[in-house]
DNA sequence: AAGTGGTCTAGACCACTAT
DNA sequence: TAGTGGTCTAGACCACTTT
């Protein structure tokens, strides 16, 4: 059986990883619970026989999980439990085309810049862009139904890479194709209207997700403003919080 | 004015912060973007007159913030954006508590679990439970409807001070009260009933969020499953991803 | 003064990749 | 062999809190 309270020094994983997943286990098993008070570092550097730096980095491990919390001059304390530790990731969202998925293009055409338009990529109205309707699907049924307006430039390749990143190879498989700086996401309950009640082939006013997207280029100027729609049936973003 | 490519040693930000700093706005500024590689560890010594810890300790951090990614007897290289990396927060849906909010009690009454309580709680069908209903309201506008059945045990303190945790003391003002070990969150994207639309005086059908949650105690058992809605229209979450 | 968390170093050692 | 990321140490030093 193997010894889950010493540092196996033979062990692939490293030393202060090992002492991050003891504490943790510690931690869940309610042994600090009287004050949640951890052992200092200098006890845990005797205790498991490693240097001051290694205790330190066990200690930020749990620190950056929100699990425990540290007072100079003090000590360090089991935190309970708060809502803002709380973090979702969007693998849910990109499991929805991870297999089996299937790009159709509906459509693609140039398009003058509304106020709207123009206000996200931050352009001059009636400024042409390119307008982009995908449907994606997984084993021929529609899950997902994304739009979005790119900076048309044709003098300006970061059009077709952006394209590739938008589309499955890029934003979702990575690459190290640096062409984008970052981008802002937004998600949001809303309901499905007629048309994308039908391409998701639901019924109207199901409830949806809404992830609206801007990239941006390391110029900092917006080049590309778009949203993907699901149907909140097909998607829900689960996580949890403290040491389970 | 400010140099900010160099390490000031009488900062009070740390060196391996401000290095880390240093090389996130060069990567924004699209400096290594041929290739995408940064320095090797031993040249960034070098260069700003650190030690190989501090480097190592600053890469770290832009490689859990998902800016670079790191191969072994190769290099440091720039990320593209990857939707795996995102993440995204509470914040917005704790925000709408933080100042001015009332609790409305709606109801508290003792109910016997069916098999849908059962299950989630892990007890059996028929054992009581505490079911609690709360309005909560921001500056009298009805923002949270909150439902959840509690485990009912009057031997175990851990019934009250959950009916805490739950509310804003607890769980999102935070403390070091350690009854709580964790929890599971789940967010949906659903339609509210009638009588959710009703508390939430809005229109019947419209879009909403539900947080699920299911906490447990240091013995590994449910103490609590219940779920948040609020309208889609008073919250949606945002984040960001890349070197914005 | 003693104990706590926190930063930093100079160098050793290892694993991997290029050449 | 030389260069890369990666772990680890033993101890110095600092800021803060408790006694």
């Amino acid at each position: 059986m193997k010894n889950t309270s010493e540092i196996d020094r033979d062990s692939f994983e490293p030393a202060y990883s090992q002492l991050a997943n003891i504490l943790r286990h510690q931690i869940a098993a309610g042994k600090f619970r009287e004050g949640g008070r951890l052992p200092s570092e200098a006890q845990l550097c005797k205790r498991y026989g490693v240097s001051s730096m290694t205790v330190r980095r066990s200690i930020n491990i749990l620190l950056d999980q929100g699990i425990v919390s540290t007072i100079r001059g003090k000590g360090t304390f089991v935190k309970s439990l708060k809502i803002d530790d709380v973090t979702f990731g969007l693998k849910e969202f990109s499991d929805l085309f991870k297999e089996d998925v299937s790009v159709k293009l509906l459509e693609v055409r140039i398009v003058s810049a509304d106020a709207e338009i123009g206000k996200q990529l931050e352009i001059d109205v009636d400024t042409k862009t390119i307008y982009i309707r995908r449907l994606l699907s997984n084993n021929s049924t529609p899950v997902l139904y994304h739009q979005e307006y790119l900076i048309y430039d044709p003098c300006n390749p970061i059009v077709e890479s952006e394209m590739e990143a938008i589309s499955l190879k890029g934003l979702f498989t990575g690459g190290e194709g640096t062409t984008l700086k970052g981008g802002e996401l937004i998600i949001e309950a809303i309901k499905l209207n007629k048309n994308e009640s039908q391409l998701l082939e639901c019924m109207p006013s199901e409830p949806a997700f809404r992830l609206t997207h801007v990239f941006k280029g390391f110029d900092d100027k917006p080049v590309s403003w778009g949203w993907f729609i699901c149907r909140g049936k097909d998607l829900c973003f689960r996580t949890s919080i403290g040491v389970l």
